[in-house]
RNA sequence: GGAAGCGUGGCCGAGCGGUUGAAGGCACUAGUCUUGAAAACUAGCAACGGGGCGACUCGUUCGUGAGUUCGAAUCUCACCGCUUCCA
């Protein structure tokens, strides 16, 4: 959510800003609806005041013992007024808070311009793709021989699951114990364990709701859940109306978790194997920081990621998303894209953000500024660090050997007891 | 599954229909004292929204929502959470 001012003073600033997204602000709308919201306002307090004064009329002259009836007449009428003003600006506000749900982010002015995935614009890229003697296979080939069983997974859930047995099963473990111990032990994150299943207010805190609620998987029940469909929005939720102490900050934690996205509108995309799936592995990073440290936790955070691919050998580039490509609540994010020899390209494996105060605003989520003294909204980062089922994706296809085989990375060999190199069979 | 109790400011905790935004304490900030610090004493100290260039001012908020009332932290109902007891 933007700072309500936004869509006050500078509007027409806001509105060039939320066009380079793509994004159209109806400014005349906008200025129409908060005149009126303005208006009713002012008339609703008066008659509060009004009402309130009334109130109090009758309680001295009940307390002195006089007649309080013309006054209470008076007060009832005053408190008819008064109703009838707060109907209307309820109205109105409601209407305004639908409005205001519905607009993404501001941009940080670094964000590239573009309007899809065509313009991001590539950092860096780490290491080569490795020259293989033979045609290297898809993960899918790759992986079926080790154990991959898109059939039963089909049978036990339909489209979009996978079941992994054996050693490939244990590769898939080793890959979240891997990164959680990195990142506990040598990037200072705190790890935590958390709910899979979320209220709708914990959704509306990271800005998944009330606008993507078609992304989500939902629970019937008396009170209706959510899926998780990222470790972020349990572990950031974890600061929702929270006043932080300033040398709590800056929070890092990591949390691994299952998440859940049903993939609506991805029809078609990415329907062969692991890539895109329904329920996915992933190791999440959470910064909650002060707001002037936001852009170097960005950094850090992305860097964070990027060691977890350099620790496996994997081959990578890193791309400032540009404007029309930067998710709905984020200022600026990078993306890490790992290397599939089979596709002979790089794939999304990381997503790393700056929600700077969007998340804040609407969790309350806060800091007291020694400076003021007074509470302000912190700043929210997240990322992934990695995605464990496109991290196996990469691994079967970079390291996969002549015979069928796959070599497991060093790095991981301390949690396969034993096993390093899974074979078929 | 049944019964009882509790949810108040950054934290603890009083208040249980009328000038209470809310006693007291802790924490925090400033001052006095001190070479300095601590202690003691004195003072200040909630958040959010609106209006105004501003001094300032109006309003909202005592788990959440609905209701009763001229007026609700205080009464009623529902929901959420926590605690204890019984099966």
């Amino acid at each position: 959510m933007l700072d309500p001012k936004c869509l006050r003073g500078d509007l027409l600033a806001t509105a060039a800003n939320l066009a380079r997204r793509g994004f159209v602000l109806d400014v005349a709308y906008v200025e129409k609806i908060e005149e009126r919201r303005k208006q009713l306002q002012i008339e609703a307090d008066r008659l509060r005041a009004q009402r309130n004064a009334g109130a109090k009329a009758v309680g001295n002259a009940k307390s002195k013992g006089e007649d309080v009836a013309p006054l209470l007449a008076q007060a009832q009428e005053w408190g008819a007024q008064l109703a009838q003003a707060e109907g209307a600006l309820e109205a109105l506000q409601n209407e305004l808070t639908q409005l205001q749900m519905g607009v993404p982010n501001l941009l940080h002015e670094s964000v590239p311009d573009g309007r899809d995935e065509h313009s991001n614009l590539e950092v860096r890229r780490w290491g080569a793709p490795r020259q293989f003697e033979f045609e290297p296979k898809d993960h899918v080939a790759v992986g079926e021989p080790l154990g991959m069983d898109f059939e039963s997974a089909g049978k036990i859930s339909g489209a979009r699951f996978v079941v992994m047995g054996g050693a490939l099963a244990r590769l898939h473990r080793a890959l979240i114990q891997f990164m959680l111990d990195t990142h506990t032990r040598d990037h200072g994150y705190k790890e935590m364990y958390v709910p899979y299943l979320v209220t709708e207010q914990t959704l509306t805190g990271t800005g998944q709701l009330p606008k993507f609620k078609q992304d989500l998987f939902s629970i019937e029940g008396e009170h209706p859940l959510y899926l998780i469909p990222t470790a972020e929005v349990p572990v950031t939720n974890l600061v929702r109306d929270q006043i932080l102490a300033p040398e709590s900050l800056p929070l890092k934690f990591t949390a691994h978790t299952p998440c859940f996205r049903s993939e609506a509108g991805a029809h078609g995309k990415d329907t062969r194997g692991m890539i895109r799936q329904h329920q996915f592995e992933k190791v999440e990073l959470v910064h909650i920081v002060r707001p002037d440290s936001s852009y170097a936790a960005l950094e850090e955070l992305t860097a964070h990621a990027e060691a977890i691919l350099k620790a496996l050998q994997l081959p990578y580039r890193v791309l400032a998303l540009c404007a029309g490509d930067v998710g709905f609540g984020s200022a600026k994010t990078y993306d890490l894209e790992v290397w599939l020899p089979s596709q002979r390209k790089y794939r999304e494996i990381s997503s790393c953000s700056n929600c700077e105060s969007f998340q804040a605003r609407r969790m309350q989520a806060r800091w007291r500024n020694p400076a003021t003294g007074k509470p302000e909204l912190v700043h929210t980062l997240n990322g992934s660090g990695v995605a464990i089922g496109r991290a196996l994706v990469a691994i079967l296809e970079n390291y996969q050997q002549a015979d069928g085989g796959v070599s497991v990375p060093e790095v991981l060999l301390p949690y396969m007891g034993g096993v390093t190199r899974l074979t078929a069979g």
